[in-house]
DNA sequence: CACCTCGCACGAACAGTGTTCGTCAGACGA
DNA sequence: TCGTCTGACGAACACTGTTCGTGCGAGGTG
């Protein structure tokens, strides 16, 4: 078992990687003389991997192949896979703006913040997963928390139910999408597992009504949630549990 | 993945295993004659492996170790190992009891099952990230499901509201329960990564005050929580947003 | 009783994963 | 000119999920 590939007929996928990375630098006139890699590079490289194939196509094999040199080589820059993942998450949470803290408008602040890692996150599919793993202790993170706590300080409310509502949106936010991506994941490929809407309201249709009474008697409400509606009612939710008291109130 | 081995010269992690099997077998003396694989036999052998060594380790070869055969002869009562992951929070989801639906107390018998399915959650270290990624379909989470808005609906709760709140309850669950058991994963082998109250806490005393000005001021409620403390918090925020109103109102 | 099928068990292998070891080339200081 | 030293990297290791082909034992049929 020692050396299969005598590399002429078949080629790993690597291989195939490295050759259609090839093709985009223009065939060795002026540039491509030179490689440095570098962590810019690697984290670049390793998002347009994710943008177009998904989290789970983030190898450390394709990132290389893709930088056109082996594994191995990585490893001068990044400690591990899981620090690469973390660097992404960091850059991501770095795109998303915080607004100047406005009291009358805390809560819209807030959303908006969350919708902006969303839509974040949900550009990369499956990157979420990385964002659950990660514990938010990156720089970027924590501007982002800082960002949300004082929103939520000068609005009024007290300290602590602040960070924990913080702690929960954070958390629901990387949850959601996750979900989201496993579902639009599903429903490109002909994998089964998670089923759309209506696939999902058919199945709920074939319960014994029995045994399952308010099931079947509440399809329509369990199955629907357009776009992001679900995502809006629980943050609402969760920061309407809040009270904003006068400012600066313990 | 690092290889550490403390076991035998050189022998591989499966044949360790198997090794270990094999001892809790009486040795030949009656039993041990025969192994119908059964997917009972298989969801118990892989519970115990969660159980003792997290879900990272639940791998084919390590549960066919365990029932002292080979990976392949799973595969004949077992699809996939999504498959095998979803049946495993199955049979979680089918241990917790549904109560009978109180109008009075409906917010703690919602609190109720959370918990319970958190703590089932909790037993089995790392399972939750099945949980994330299968989506809520089979039986028993549906029955869950159906308990779950039974309650909420004989509270008087409108059903859009009640359908979207079960399912961000169970992401939360799910998702607290990840984050918890990576939490405690870390503590307890020598990795990094996730570091614990203390830790963090220090590491926000670090932080310059003047771009983190609302960190550092809260740094006691950013790093408390006791216990359950942050979950009963989010659910009860999430429940509260929810206007019981008069039973079967609109 | 002989035969034949059929389903379960299983050994071996394949493709792919993260990670490490040892080497090698080139830049940089003495 | 001669070390030294660091980044790049080929090869390998220990894993992972999954499949293919084989064999074996049980059950039905002539």
């Amino acid at each position: 078992m020692a050396n299969r590939r005598a590399p002429g007929r078949d080629e790993t996928r690597d291989e195939w990687a490295a050759k259609i990375a090839a093709l985009s630098e223009p065939s060795g006139t002026e540039r491509a003389e030179k490689a440095p890699i570098t962590v810019g590079r690697i984290m670049s490289a390793a998002f347009e991997l994710v943008e177009s194939e998904g989290f789970e196509a983030l190898t450390m094999r394709r990132v290389a192949a893709a930088l056109r040199t082996g594994p191995a080589s990585l490893y001068a820059h990044v400690r591990n896979k899981a620090e690469l993942d973390e660097l992404l998450i960091s850059d991501l949470c770095a795109r998303v703006p915080v607004p100047v803290p406005d009291p009358e408008r805390w809560t819209e602040q807030m959303l908006d913040i969350c919708r902006a890692l969303r839509d974040e996150y949900l550009r990369y599919p499956g990157i979420s997963r990385a964002a659950l793993a990660a514990a938010p202790n990156s720089l970027d993170a924590l501007r982002l928390s800082e960002g949300m706590l004082t929103v939520l300080l000068t609005a009024g409310v007290a300290p602590q139910p602040a960070a924990w509502a913080i702690d929960a949106a954070f958390l629901y936010v990387s949850a959601y999408c996750f979900e989201a991506s496993l579902r639009h994941h599903a429903e490109s490929g002909v994998d089964q597992r998670v089923l759309d809407r209506d696939a999902l309201a058919e199945r709920y249709r074939m319960l014994p009504s029995d045994t399952f009474p308010s099931t079947v008697a509440h399809i329509y409400e369990l199955t629907s949630g357009e776009e992001h509606e679900r995502f809006e009612f629980t943050l609402r939710a969760l920061l309407g549990g809040l009270t904003p008291g006068p400012p600066r109130a313990s």
